[in-house]
RNA sequence: GCGGGCGUGGCGGAAUGGUAGACGCCGGGGACUUAAAAUCCCCUGAGCUUUGCUCGUGCGGGUUCGAGUCCCGCCGCCCGCACCA
């Protein structure tokens, strides 16, 4: 019997130290046993890891720990997605080099999360800056350049005029530079772009096949996909002209009363020409906000280009042609056909344009005159109104109207996609160099493999804007590897989710002449449970599905999709204490480590005043309701820590942060400490009760961690403790301990070791197998069932395991409680479900 | 606006249509101690006329012997997308 404390202080070390000696958790791409890939997303090394790290690799090492015991090789990496905006920035405000700022990081993070003693089998660590991994990517890139998925192409981008830099749209709020504050102007620049389109259909369709996926994620990647069908066709103009649109409902073409292009199409461009009002509407557009509030707000607006179109089924009808602000150049052919009764934003205009709203679907053909009740009606219906259409189904009428234009050759069915292709094109430093070389006369010819990697120049002028790669001296002056003329290299990196793309494929296999080995990436392949936020679920896992899609299409990689088993996680929260100062009238934040928590409230610790507890939010940096993953591990070790992260909120919602809870977690520890203490492997005697819950537990508790239900699994853990607690000794309540570090092994590695050494077994708790489960101690022999009087409780009954209905309906009506409410009434009916309840109605 | 999710004690949350509130936290009471910490035990949804009864899972209806769970209609919160033709 052991009095002295679980030390986390000197135990997580020292046994940290022990997995790595052994090499623990280093895996075998040949092995036999069935294979395993858990993967987390790997963390950006902005210098320290989080508590929403914690929490994410917390529980992908509880998985990959468990899965282990359970005798598979298991596939659980780590690496760093090391390029980005962030070093570069560093390297503007603290005049250190990105690399060096971004190893240093590096070196820190890893050490943090050594501290925690995660499973991770370090020997296949990657950082997306390193050469060793970016030339591979450049390969791929070339590789793809050759299978015709990646071209170039004048595109418009968001130019930042004072860094003099493209940024992404998510770098445009309001119109202006994140940075700078520069109002962002529209160029037109020569992009590097990955042909994702040309796999629109198969990423929608893969979709169907992601059943282990969230629904919500699923659902995001679709809509961003947005296909949609209809037919494309041509209104010939009074100028002669013509101009092409696309709908969606061609079934509608007879209730078109207008067409609207939008401020950019060629048609308002050609009317501004001479025409000052034009031009003006068209610069309003332009300068129209782009925030949420400002669409939803901005009222439909047009200007009149004078300009008519000829209806195709109707050649005497003319309908007038707007440039419009709601309409928008980059979606279909910038142009629409507009039927305000059956589309609200033409709805609008029309109402404010004082324009026809003719109704051509109805709920019945008797309702053909139905009046418009303030909107469009887009629904179901049946076609009025509509001539030859008359009567049809809106699904009918599509189809009619699209094979008639194709028949007479106005027009033709098609497909459109909200998906773009993929520009990576960046004009920055820190990121792979696109690997391609400029020649007067050969034109853009890509570097030869054995030249690669293209490497980034180390002595590098951060300090000004603009992308550092064009204006140094030397290093974009190379020569044309087919004709050996003078030449420049290309000077645009590749966008950072592109490293992120194919980085599970390099934990896979990474032989160092070639991207992965085939056959080795396949076995391992799909990644089997893969745990990140939700912030990635369009982008980052689209662009990853896409890679692996464009490998099998260049016949690199046999693999269909990444994830076969996607789980995104919730944030860790916090309270938030501030103040209001009185003067100043501002919101100071304070720190957790600044505040006494009181009960009600809080108080300042230097000076005992109260500070306001306000809500629950994401923990950051602004509102400085954060805790410091070292800090917090200095004081209650890495278990109580790791514990805290699964217990309580089901993993996919949030987890609120508390000192009560981690105090809580911490007392857990070394009440399983002392429960250790008193294993007696020489104790004797059955406790068939205590027998049968440790035996259900062990099956519940894996149930629940194949299930990633980390906080069930640990209230059942809980539970089994409390029993064995109260058990007086004996041979079953030996087991049922030694059960229980079996149990917490995965999520509490350092103390189960230290226990296992303290109950005198050998070896490694990290190399030991999960307990077995006795099938035949799962099945209770008693029950305790409700006995119900009109479906209120009034009674229960222990009795023996699958007594038959008429045994139960008759001790159920011997209850003196239930007696007492029957009171003598009619029994009306008596509902038994065996081993569960009976239900006297009277 | 469209799409999705969620509403259960003071808090985080359990609950194949079958005993609502498991488990944890907070709080209260007690034991041990000179005292404290640590530990252990008990109580802890609300109300009441307290051997027990009534009410109770956002609100209002419904289906059912029986509803937190299923259906209909509301309300509130959260997330994502958005003039996508």
């Amino acid at each position: 019997m052991s009095e002295t404390r679980f030390d986390p202080s000197q135990a997580d070390g020292r046994w940290q130290r022990a997995w790595d000696e052994k090499d623990c958790f280093r895996a075998d791409s040949a092995s036999d046993k069935p294979k395993s890939y858990v993967l987390e997303m790997f963390p950006y090394p902005s210098g320290r890891i989080h508590i929403g790290h914690v929490r994410n690799y917390t529980m992908g090492d509880v998985l990959a720990r468990y899965k282990r015991m359970r005798g598979h090789e298991v596939l659980h990496p780590m690496g760093w997605d090391a390029f980005g905006m962030p070093a570069e920035n560093a390297a503007m405000e603290k005049k250190v080099h990105p690399g060096e700022w971004t190893y240093q990081n590096i070196d820190n993070m890893k050490a943090q999360l050594k501290r925690l003693g995660f499973a991770l089998d370090w020997s296949r660590e990657v950082a997306t800056c390193d050469p060793a991994y970016y030339g591979h990517e450049q390969a791929l890139f070339i590789d793809f350049y050759e299978s015709g998925l990646v071209y170039r192409k004048e595109s418009a981008v968001n130019w930042d005029p004072v860094d003099q830099t493209v940024l992404a749209n998510e770098q445009v709020i309001d119109g202006r530079g994140w940075r700078s504050g520069a109002l962002v102007e529209k160029r037109k620049l020569s992009q590097w772009f990955l042909k994702i389109t040309h796999f629109a259909q198969d990423l929608l369709d893969g979709l169907e096949g992601l059943e282990n996926w969230p629904e919500k994620v699923r659902l995001m990647q679709e809509n961003w996909i947005g296909k949609s069908s209809g037919l494309q066709f041509r209104f010939a103009l009074s100028d002669g002209d013509s101009v092409e649109v696309y709908s969606t409902r061609p079934d509608t073409i007879f209730g078109a009363s207008f067409v609207a292009v939008a401020a950019d199409h060629p048609i308002a461009q050609k009317v501004a020409e001479g025409n000052a009002g034009a031009q003006a509407f068209i610069e309003q557009c332009r300068a129209g906000g782009t925030t949420a509030e400002e669409l939803e707000t901005a009222e439909k607006l047009g200007f009149d280009t004078g300009l008519t179109a000829q209806h195709p089924l109707e050649p005497a009808r003319q309908l007038p042609v707007y440039i419009a602000n709601f309409v928008l150049m980059d979606y279909g052919t910038g142009a629409v056909m507009a039927v305000p009764g059956h589309d609200q934003r033409d709805f609008e205009f029309a109402t404010k344009y004082g324009l026809p709203i003719p109704r051509v679907v109805a709920p019945t053909v008797e309702e053909a005159d139905k009046p418009f009740e303030g909107e469009a009606e887009s629904g179901d219906g049946v076609l009025v109104n509509s001539g030859p259409l008359d009567g049809m189904s809106v699904a009918e009428a599509k189809a009619l109207v699209i094979a008639r234009a194709e028949s007479e050759g106005w027009g033709e069915g098609k497909t459109v996609w909200r998906l773009r292709d993929w520009g990576v094109s960046r004009q920055r430093y820190w990121g792979t160099p696109i690997p391609f070389i400029h020649c007067e006369s050969c034109g853009v010819v890509p570097v030869p493999k054995d030249q690669l990697p293209v490497t980034l120049p180390e002595d590098v002028d951060i300090s000004t804007p603009g992308n550092p790669l064009e204006r140094h001296p030397t290093w974009k002056h190379t020569t044309c590897p087919q004709c050996g003329a003078k030449a420049l290299r290309e000077t645009d990196t590749l966008d950072t989710f592109a490293d992120s793309s194919w980085y599970f494929i390099r934990f896979a296999s990474q032989p160092a002449d070639k991207p992965f080995d085939p056959a080795e990436a396949a076995a391992w392949l799909p990644v089997d449970q893969y745990i990140g936020g939700i912030e990635h679920a369009i982008l980052h896992l689209l662009y990853a599905r896409f890679w692996t899609r464009a490998l099998k299409y260049i016949g690199q990689l046999d693999v269909a999709e990444p994830f076969a088993q996607l789980f995104t996680q919730g944030m860790v929260t916090h309270e938030t204490y501030s103040r209001k100062e009185a003067k100043s009238g501002q919101t100071i934040y304070y720190n957790p480590a600044e505040v006494n928590r009181t009960g009600e409230g809080a108080v300042l610790k230097v000076d005992g005043d109260p500070v306001d507890v306000g809500r629950v939010i994401k923990m950051s940096k602004s509102k400085k309701n954060v805790v410091d993953p070292d800090e917090i591990i200095d004081s209650y070790g890495a278990d109580a820590v790791r514990w805290f992260m699964l217990s309580d909120s089901p993993p996919e919602r949030d987890l609120p942060w508390s000192e009560a809870g981690i105090e809580g977690c911490a007392r857990f520890v070394q009440r399983l400490w002392r429960l250790f203490g008193q294993y007696d492997p020489a104790a004797e005697g059955d406790d068939k009760v205590l027998a049968r819950k440790t035996h259900q537990t062990i099956a519940a508790v894996a149930e629940d961690i194949e299930a990633l239900s980390f906080n069930k699994a640990v209230a059942r853990i809980y539970e089994l403790a409390g029993a064995v607690e109260k058990a007086s000794p004996s041979a079953s309540r030996s087991e049922a301990i030694r059960a229980i570090l079996l149990l917490i092994a995965p999520m509490m590695p350092h103390l189960a070791e230290e226990g296992w050494v303290s109950m005198q077994e050998s070896g490694l708790v990290a190399e030991t197998a999960w307990p077995a489960v006795d099938e035949n101690l799962l099945v209770d022999d008693e029950v305790t069932i409700a006995v119900q009087v009109k479906g209120k409780l009034r009674d229960t009954l222990t009795v023996a395991k699958g007594l038959p209905k008429d045994e139960l309906e008759a001790l159920a009506l011997e209850s003196e409680k239930v007696q007492r409410f029957l009171d003598g009434a009619d029994i009306r009916k008596v509902i038994v479900v065996p081993d569960r309840l009976v239900n006297i109605v009277i």
